[in-house]
Order: structure tokens, then sequence, then C-alpha cells
DNA sequence: AAATAT
DNA sequence: TATTTGC
DNA sequence: GTTTTGC
DNA sequence: AAAACA
């Protein structure tokens, strides 16, 4: 690229010059007359052969300050070629009369405001044509260089994406063109259709063909001071005249439609209705969440792609806020490259809520994400690398932790708390990159009203833990992770655990894609925003279990899971493992006795009838109403042994299925140790078997028998209850046998407890394996350091989401862990 | 981790 | 000592 | 090529 | 079976 510099500061131009070709190797091109001899670089006569110079070497870094002096077509000339890039410079006056100054000869008198003041005239009136055509303004407020070259370094001057845009790019500029004819009094919304990266339509909001335009007074709503629905509202959106123009006819298998602002959920439904396969949006609205989860189950992509560029107009606004009115949700607006040092909230939250303080959700806490490239090697490296080491005024060291899939192993422990440098997740936070890393910067976190669902964390799609990613109760690519799901049960069998682990964190990944998966291509959009990025998806391993997906995806099946699921032993296998007491060990070597049936293995003796029929019992899902109906019934019980205590319904009943497998109540109470907890819950036992609900202990109770003061007690009862529409009959027909379990802590433990209990099991699995990076053991009662042994205060953990801002995890809500 | 089966 | 069980 | 993969 | 590590 060719680097122009213009500027009234001349050492602010030295700076510049030294960073560039210091850090990105720039050489310099300089017209003979103006430029002392002494310096380096390259020397041409005239401007003509400088472009002719930089044109045959335009791959390599190139920069000129002799750009200045010159005249319009001699910009112009330069600004033609398409590998040019014009910087301007600004500086405070302070600055700039601190550079004229010192270019003075020592012999001249001060320099007095009136004389300088009639320079600074001139020069400005000689530059103001070449300044006000620079494609990036870069602004120095610093006396010192490195607090300036700090400055560059977050300007990026290098970002390849200012000369040439991305498709990404494009496309929403041309949106954000489009908008620029809304004439809709309320908001300038912009959209634009592609199809294999050709423009289909345009749209823009405004009132239809034929009426009065909304500017002119043609839709009421928009006009009236006061609030009135959308339904008075005669304003098409972006979106529809984007969709109206193109027709049903020319929206193919891959259209993608560019809006810049996020479809509302009226717009939403049309898109998915006519085969869209890709949103990008660029602005949010205030339904995001609803629009997103909408995409998300009809299989649409959603992406946000901030602007890297600007539109001139916006180019010197700094810090503040792109203010667009209280409609927006301040989503990651803020990607102007060229502001100042500090390191604003909003720069390192690219997903809403995170430090903006709008007064719902979490006041006190800022949390913050930022990305790191792909490809980085490793945290410590690139930033060794870069030279930057690396905090930030802004952050307390001590409270980042970075969730570094990167990390080594061997810079855990030396690293507990790696630092990075703020340029860094400045510039990956700009290019609205999607994380491998996120880092989370927790403040007082106040979880009190949190509980009203508005998520302060974007998941990390990407992530390889799944306790970072969202996994609904229904994944677009049920079929794909119902056969990764058969696969892994048969590892099982055959004892091959790892195996069996990997497909399920393989189908748990498949479970967290937003989208439906048609090609080999949309795994990987699933990984970056960038169409360029040719990462891999985490856990799905180049040999195998890709191999098995693209066999789904051309086939439409896997074979080996076909075969099986028909295979009759499989069959058995499985009725075999949902008996209480067999297991996938045992289960295995009975379906390969030769026997075909149950039945058969019951007249052998291998198993009992019982057994058998119960299963079949507890194998039907529960509805939600029988499922609290049945808590309803332990807690009435409860109540009479214990006063108000808290419980929680966990398990797959709080993930929000409408059937579960069981019932999961936990039960503690105020001011009540373990123990006393867990002789309540032998009361317990007793008195729901005594009245004859709980018609099966699976695991006995043993109760104290009064000279033992050890822990005599269990914290769980596993159990069966006989359920019934109309509890208390004797109609026994009506019964069925259900699966209840019924836990007791310790007060402090609950939150962590209800987490344990709340699963699923690869949300747990990976929860703790992501806390173990940090030196920190987590079960389902306490938390404690490793290596210091020293058990963690959960004390003052007043919620689940407390606690798991405390344990620096995203909150995923419940019914978004179901990853199994 | 803890109970249960071998 | 091996297996099963829970999330 | 070896080790780790949840408690 | 996959990823991290040596």
């Amino acid at each position: 690229m060719f680097i122009a510099l213009v500027s009234l500061d001349k050492n602010t131009v030295q700076w510049t010059l030294q960073y560039l070709s210091r850090e990105h190797n720039f050489t310099q091109l300089e017209l003979e007359s103006q430029v002392p001899k002494e310096r380096g670089g390259q020397r041409f006569d005239t401007h003509t052969q400088m472009i002719e110079y930089a044109t045959q070497h335009w791959q390599s870094n190139l920069v000129t300050t002799s750009l200045h002096s010159c005249t319009c077509s001699d910009v112009d000339t330069f600004l033609r070629r398409p590998f040019t890039l014009l910087v301007a410079l600004e500086s405070s006056i302070e600055n700039i009369k601190k550079s004229l100054t010192q270019q003075l000869p020592p012999s001249t008198p001060a320099l007095d405001l009136a004389a300088f003041l009639r320079w600074f005239d001139g020069a400005y009136r000689a530059q103001r044509d070449t300044l006000s055509r620079a494609q990036l303004n870069i602004y120095n407020g610093h006396e010192t260089e490195d607090a300036f070259v700090d400055v560059l370094r977050e300007a990026n001057i290098v970002d390849e994406q200012r000369i040439r845009p991305s498709w990404d790019t494009y496309f929403m500029e041309l949106a954000d063109l489009a908008s620029q004819r809304s004439n809709c009094m309320k908001r300038r919304v912009g959209a634009v259709l592609t199809q294999d990266k050709r423009v289909v339509s345009t749209g823009y909001n405004g009132t239809p063909k034929g009426l009065l335009n909304c500017a002119d007074g043609g839709c009421k709503r928009c006009n009236s001071g006061v609030e009135m629905g959308f339904a008075e509202c005669l304003c098409l959106h972006a979106e529809e005249n984007a969709l109206l123009e193109a027709g049903r006819g020319r929206i193919g298998e891959c259209a993608v439609l560019y809006c810049n602002t996020c479809p509302c959920l009226g717009c939403a439904v049309k898109i998915v209705q006519t085969g869209i396969s890709q949103v990008v949006y660029n602005h949010g609205y205030r339904v995001d969440q609803k629009t997103l989860e909408l995409f998300r189950n009809a299989g649409v992509v959603l992406r946000h792609t901030p602007m890297k560029r600007r539109a001139p107009s916006d180019k010197s606004t700094t810090d503040e806020e792109c203010d667009d009115s209280d409609e927006i949700a301040q989503n990651q607006d803020q990607d102007d490259n060229s502001s100042q040092a500090t390191l604003s909230e909003s720069d390192l939250a690219p997903a809403e809520g995170g430090g903006d303080h709008s007064g719902s959700g979490i006041k006190s806490s800022t949390i913050k994400t930022a990305s790191i490239p792909l490809n980085s090697p490793s945290l410590n490296q690139l930033a060794t690398s870069l030279g930057l080491l690396i905090t930030h005024s802004d952050i307390d060291v001590n409270d980042v932790i970075v969730k570094s899939e990167c990390l080594p192993n061997k810079h855990k422990q030396q690293h507990a708390h790696p630092s990075v440098c703020h340029h860094w997740l400045r510039d990956s936070a700009a290019a609205g990159r999607i994380l491998p890393i996120a880092l989370y910067v927790l403040d007082d976190y106040n979880p009190n009203n949190s509980e009203d669902g508005s998520d302060d964390l974007p998941p990390n799609p990407q992530s390889k833990n799944a306790c970072f990613r969202i996994h609904p109760l229904n994944s677009p690519n049920e079929h794909l992770v119902h056969a990764l799901r058969i696969l892994k049960q048969d590892r099982v069998a055959r004892d091959e655990r790892w195996n069996a682990l990997a497909y399920s964190r393989a189908a748990a990944m498949v479970k967290s894609f937003p989208h439906r998966i048609r090609s080999k291509d949309d795994i990987r959009l699933q990984l970056s925003y960038d169409s360029n990025d040719t990462v891999h998806t985490k856990n799905i391993g180049e040999k195998k279990i890709r191999a098995k997906i693209e066999e789904y995806l051309n086939y439409g099946r896997i074979s080996e899971a076909e075969t099986i699921q028909n295979s009759p032993s499989h069959k058995l296998y499985n009725a075999l493992c949902s008996i209480q007491g067999i297991g996938p060990r045992r289960a295995y070597e009975l379906s390969r006795t030769g026997a075909s049936s149950l039945g058969e293995l019951v007249e052998r003796g291998s198993i009992t009838q019982e057994d058998v029929t119960l299963a079949q019992h507890l194998e039907l899902g529960i509805p939600r109403t029988e499922v609290s109906s049945i808590a309803g019934v332990v807690m009435e019980n409860a109540r009479t042994l214990l006063p108000h205590p808290t419980h929680a319904i966990c398990g797959g009943y709080r993930r929000g299925k409408s059937e579960s497998n069981d019932i999961d109540i936990l039960i503690t109470h105020h001011g009540y140790t373990l123990q006393q907890m867990n002789e309540f819950l032998a009361n317990l036992a007793r008195r729901l078997q005594d009245m004859g609900f709980l018609t099966k202990l699976m695991r006995q109770l043993s109760l104290s028998d009064g000279h033992s003061d050890k822990h005599d007690y269990q914290s769980t009862l596993l159990g069966v209850v006989a359920s019934s529409s109309k509890y208390g009959t004797t109609d026994s027909a009506q019964v069925t046998f259900r699966r209840v379990d019924i836990i007791v802590c310790h007060p402090h433990s609950f939150h962590l407890e209800v987490l344990a209990w709340t699963g699923s099991v690869m949300y747990e699995r990976d929860l703790r394996a992501f806390v173990k990076r940090r030196n920190l053991k987590l079960n389902a009662s306490s938390v404690y350091n490793e290596h210091t042994n020293n058990e963690v205060d959960l004390s003052g953990i007043r919620s689940e989401r407390h606690l798991l801002a405390f344990l620096h995890l995203p909150w995923i809500a419940p019914e978004n862990r179901n990853c199994d």
C-alpha cells in the first residue's frame, strides 16, 4: 500500500513515519526538492515519477509526505490508484505550535501569537483541500511520542479493509447508502439483497409509491411526537422493499440480505418465508434477541458486521456516543478507527449490555469482551512478539482472565491471570471478529434484579467449551446430532470411553450451531464472520468426525449410525441400559449372549420382570405440569418437617424440556448445617414412604443408629414415586411410576448445587474443565483451590448467575444448556 | 463420589 | 476390584 | 509420539 | 476421537 501523510504538525508526521518504518517496514518516497537530503528512502523529481514507482511496487509498504503542497489534480492522481490511502494527521494547536517553534532557527525571536496565527492560517488554507479528502483521520492530542504511537497502533493504519473493503463491508456500505434515500421520519434504514456476491435489489424505508412521502407528512405515526403503535405506521421497511423489489423468483438458495439495522420481527418472518439464508446487519435494534431466536429456529444465519469503514461525515467523532436515539440498543456501534487512546467499555464489548449503564440488568458490573486473532499461537507469545506488555490502566490485571483455548499448559501456572494489550483487544473488537477467546472483567457484580433473563454476556459460539455456547432445546441440526449420539452410544457400549466423549463433544458443538448445516462451508461460517477464514470447528477433528459429518451432508445419513441403529443387538442394548442397575458394561455383555429380547433374558433369569416393567414406566416422559405437581407433593411434606425451606426444581425441567426423564428437587434451609439437612432428608424419605408416595428407594438411605457421630446420612435420595393425575385414589391402573431425585445441601452451596443439578452433562464437564485452568476444583457442593486446598467461601453468592460471574463464566440461561 | 455387584 | 449411578 | 480428556 | 503437549 502507498500512504500519503498530510498534516500541519511536523513532529506528528515524523513520529508517524518512524512508527510506520519501524513496525510495518514502510519505505519513504519523497520529492527531491522538498525533503532534506540526509533522510533515507527513495527520491523523485516529480509526483508522476513517484506514483509510477509506487505502481510498480504497490505490494510493498510505501509512504510519502510530499502530497500536502501539491495541486488538486496531483491528489486526484494519487487517489485514483487502488492501493493508496490518504491519512490526515490532525494535532492539537499546542503540538502544532511546538513543531513550528522547533523548526525555526535558534536565532529567531520567540514566536508571538499573532505571527503563529498568521502562519497557521496560511498553512491550513493551503492544505484544506487535501485534508478534507483524507480517508483516515488520526488526531494527536499527546505530548510524547510514546503516547501517540499508542494512538497509531489503535488506528491500525495498515488495515487492508480501508483500501479494499471486504464483501461484507462493501454490501453494508451499499445498504448504508440506500438508507440515505430514506424518507421515513423515524429512522434511516437501508437494505441490499445479494445473491452470489451480486446485488439483486436494494431498499430503503418510507411510505409506499403513490402516497405522500413520510417526510412530507405521509405517515401520521412517524410525524407525530406522540408514541403510536407500529400498526398505524404506513412506512414500508427497507427489508420489505428490497424483498418486494427482488420478487420471489430472484431469491435463490444462497441469498444474503444486508441490513444496516437489525430487522424487526415483522420483517424477519418475511425474510424467513422468502428463503433467504443469511442476514447481515450493522446496527442493533430493540428486538435483536427475538429476531435472532426466530432466525435460529428457521435456520437463517444472522450475523453482525460492525462497519470497518465509515462514511466521511462520521469520521471525526471520537468519544462521542453515536447516540442513535433511545430506540437503538447501543450495540457495537463504536468502530471508529481513529479515536483516542482511552479504552472505553463499548470498545471492548461487542455485544449488548456490557458496559453501558442503561439501567436494566446489572448496574455496577462491567463485563467486557474482546477478541484475539483466530490463528494466534498463544496469548503471551503474540503479545511478546509485538513488544506489547501489557496492562491497561483501566483494567486491574488481577481481575482479568482470559478464557483462552490457546494458552498452552505450561503457561497456565505461570500466568493464571494473563493480561492482554489493549491495542490488540481494541483492534480485534473493532474488527468484530468472533472470538476464540473472550475476556471478562468483573467489577462489583450486583446480581439483584438480574434474574429477568436480560443476558449480559455474548456467548462465544465457537468456544471449545460447552459452557460458553448456546445449546437450545431444538437444534436446526437435530438429525445430525441424533446420528452423532448413536455413534457415541456405540462407543460407550464398546467401552471406548474417550471416543464416546469425542462424539458427545462433536454433537454438542453441532447442537450449538444456530443455523442448519447444509454444506461444509456452513461449518466454517460458524467459526468466523470473515469468510476468508478457513478455520475448522473445534471438537470436530479433521479425520474421523468431520468425515462422518460430510457423509451426512452428502447422503443425508451416516451409514455406520444407520447400521448400529438397525442392528438387533443395539436395540436390546438400549433397552437393557434403561433398566435400573444395568449400565453400559453389563448391557453390552447381555446383548451379545444371543438373546433377542428382554423377555428372553427374563426367562433365562438374567434380569427380572419387575425391573423391566419399572424401566418401561420410567422411560415415559413426564410433562411439566406433572413435574411441578410431584415437586409440590414433596415440598408440602418437606414443610411439615422443616419450616420455610428453599427449593429449586433442577434437571431437564429447569432446562425447559417439555417432558422430563425425572424430577430433581434441591432443598436447603438458611441457618441449617449440612448434617441437619441430611437428617431432614432421612425423615422426609421415611414420611414419603409411609404415606405410600415414595414406593422405592434406589439408593439406600442409611439412618443413624445413634452411637455413630460420623456422616451416616446422605445428601441425595434417588427414588421412585407412584404418580397419578388424581393422587390418593386407589385406582392403581392410573398410576405411573416416576423417578424422583431429592437433594439437600448446605445453604451456602445452594446455587452451586443448582448449577450442578441443572446440567447438562456436557455443560458440567466443560464448566469444571474451565475453572480447573485457574486451579479451582469444582464439584456439586464446593469450590476449592487445588494447590492450597483452601475451600472458596461461597456464602456471599446470591444467585446462580452471580456464581457464574464469580467463576468468570458467561451466563447461559438454563434453556440454553441442552448440550447432550 | 459413593453405593453396589462380583 | 469392577461396575453403576448422578448431573 | 505421548498425554489428557469431570467429579 | 480430538486436542494439547513434548
